[in-house]
DNA sequence: AGAGTGAGTTGCGTAAAGCAACCTAGTCGG
DNA sequence: CCGACTAGGTTGCTTTACGCAACTCACTCT
């Protein structure tokens, strides 16, 4: 392929997010992350993913400062991989994702590994809701302004 | 390359919804939607995607089931697409890349697009909340529990 | 000394992304 | 009624990146 398009001058989020972590691997490796994998050969093993492709998302991944790497070991060096504040702030993004997977493609329940709030210690499912009222979203009760720029894009 | 790698045997929601969405042209033909984009050109125009790619998201997404064509025109014969309840419901997992986009990438401020939630009226931003105490979720308090299957997988 | 481990890198073949040109079915202007 | 235009693709070609296996490198363990 003719090196995939760049995004970064469609001016938005979720194009900017997209180019990120739009990309298959990009999203199990996070996973993976979240559940507390940090060594390549995890990654590698977990995730069934080619090696030189894990090097290369991996890579990216640590120069978006998603991820960080960290020594563990001095001799022989050996390093791993763990989630900075920016990578942990894509929880919600797994959660979202995790939740209509769930919903709507559910794999056997027997797979599916329950999240629990430690906060209310709860069994949970993650819901997006309003920062204002705290109520749940919906597509009804959604609607995008314009922005601020003269049109162009949306 | 060698046809990528199929996810559905990896039993996991997130996986599986990668599958689907973990696609950078996927995300941004979702965005469009959800923005009111219905035809084969507005989607190419905006998007700048090739059309040969458009045409196969556009019918992978139908057979998934989250776009629907729907005739809007007998002659010449002309079809939209439009989001089915399924595709919809894909709004939490765009509302979380574009908070996070916004956080950590924000484009200039004056291409933001403001979200307004019709219930309460305000302008917003999407938090991912737990659904038994209505509390935001991190990182830090979200624990994923073992599965009930013998293991195996993460 | 030889096997093993962790973390990659290299080289190869194939499929998918990008691009432009083309096609089909119809409408519209003159 | 001829040519131009529009919407929604499809075809053909080139380039890139994925998947796979094999290899490297540095060090440890037995």
């Amino acid at each position: 392929m003719p090196a995939r398009k760049s995004l970064e001058d469609l001016q938005c989020s979720v194009a900017n997010t997209a180019e990120l972590v739009g990309d298959q691997w990009t999203v199990l490796i996070l996973r993976d992350a979240f559940l507390g994998v940090r060594r390549f050969d995890d990654f590698q093993k977990d995730l069934g993913i080619a090696r030189n492709v894990l090097a290369d998302r991996l890579s990216r991944l640590v120069q978006a400062g998603i991820l960080d790497t960290r020594l563990y070991e001095q001799r022989p060096p050996r390093h791993e991989y763990v989630l900075t504040e920016k990578g942990k702030d894509l929880l919600d993004v797994l959660v979202a994702f995790r939740r209509w997977g769930d919903r709507w493609n559910a794999p056997d329940e027997r797979y599916i590994r329950p999240l629990r709030h430690l906060d209310c210690g709860e069994i949970m499912e993650g819901v997006m809701c309003c920062n204002h009222c705290g109520q749940p979203l919906d597509h009804r009760n959604v609607r995008v302004e314009p922005s601020l720029a003269p049109v162009i894009r949306y």
